[in-house]
DNA sequence: ACAAATCGACCGACCGTCGGTCAATAAATT
DNA sequence: AATTTATTGACCGACGGTCGGTCGATTTGT
């Protein structure tokens, strides 16, 4: 049979069959999460994922060493993106109004969340929240860890266990939004602004208010 | 072929070939909670768990119509006992001392987290947090929600947005006691009461502390 | 009282699919 | 031209799930 002799593909331009590692790696990162995102990881073979991209399954192979180290990658990207967003809202703040900045620390965090959820579940399911290793957890976590000991030194608020408020912020912050995750904007931005304000009474000025 | 005629097992016990379906639907959960503590969902096949189990795959089949059902045949066993456990404890309180059964219901859901996260894990991966059907969460925090209300109405605390608090004490523990799941016992009940020190904060008495 | 009919728990060989491998080929680089 | 790097897709073994069938117990008919 002689089929196909190469066929040097003679219309259209010759399209280079090879690309940067960083393209591919991008293509490759773009079309798994859609289907991930449109389909679920389980349900979502490497060969769909091949057939979205362009490429035949080996080239996945070259790229990721295996299906959840691609899930890995996207964790990072998401991660990555979830702290240059929360940056650069804090960059916008007066440097040292420490109040403004824990609340939106707070508030962007409920939005960019509510925002992105479906991401951040397909991303992070699998993998063990008590993971030590957990880049994004603790990145995050350090990020809100500095302003409420920038509050403390500042004399903002006084609490004596900052990183347990931080944590119970940083949890309850994602707990709590998984719940208003179907609301519209608006009623986003409202419950944002109360999750806020439950939050920073944790944190109560250098008064005695104990109890 | 006359091979195994009839074959009355002549010693031992007859040991009947079959179980009372509450005794088999147990025994399969015991032996695919055990593999799946030991070496995750994934890397357990069904051939092994019936292995465990003692019966042949199709029994597997009989009882659950996947491995997922397994998973969450399994996850409303824990949260069952969860909820069962807090129940004691707050049955133990003074019915009308609102401050020590919120600080109860605080407290143990730490320990008992604590204790068991690894099959929370192992039954709540995969699961979408999200999940308005989300069974074990809505029941958890209803519990929790009646305790806020119950203080509300009684006078013990004044708060805006009882939900909002509810979600965000029911989140926040469970985030945060992933930080100190690896610790002592002892650590771990000073842990659950600064964060029930940090959770009460949230629900201020009745005077004014406004901010 | 006995046998035939019925039931359903239980079995395990088998199948299709999927994640992952690898030897071969093509392009890029030196 | 030689060497390295990107790409390919046929192939493999393992796994989840299916299905025709067995066997002891229980119910029914006589």
């Amino acid at each position: 049979m002689d089929h196909k002799t190469t066929k040097p593909t003679p219309l259209a331009a010759k399209a280079p069959r090879t690309k940067p590692a960083e393209i591919r790696l991008n293509e490759l990162m773009t079309a798994a999460e859609k289907l991930f995102l449109a389909k679920g990881v389980e349900a979502t073979t490497i060969n769909e994922i091949v057939k979205e991209a362009q490429v035949a399954k080996g080239t996945f192979y070259h790229y990721f060493s295996s299906k959840n180290d691609m899930l890995v990658a996207l964790g990072e990207r998401y991660t990555a993106d979830f702290l240059a967003r929360l940056q650069k809202a804090l960059d916008a703040c007066p440097d040292h109004d420490w109040l403004q900045r824990l609340r939106t620390w707070i508030e962007v965090s409920v939005d960019v969340y509510a925002q992105t959820y479906r991401t951040h579940d397909i991303v992070y399911t699998n993998h063990h929240h008590h993971d030590r290793s957990n880049q994004a957890r603790n990145a995050l976590l350090d990020q809100l860890l500095a302003i409420i000991e920038g509050g403390q030194l500042a004399g903002t608020w006084r609490v004596e266990q900052p990183r347990v408020v931080a944590l119970l912020i940083y949890s309850g912050v994602h707990g709590a939004t998984d719940d208003i995750i179907a609301a519209k904007a608006n009623d986003r931005a409202r419950f944002a602004h109360q999750v806020a304000d439950a939050c920073l009474r944790m944190l109560p000025p250098p008064k005695k208010t104990t109890r």
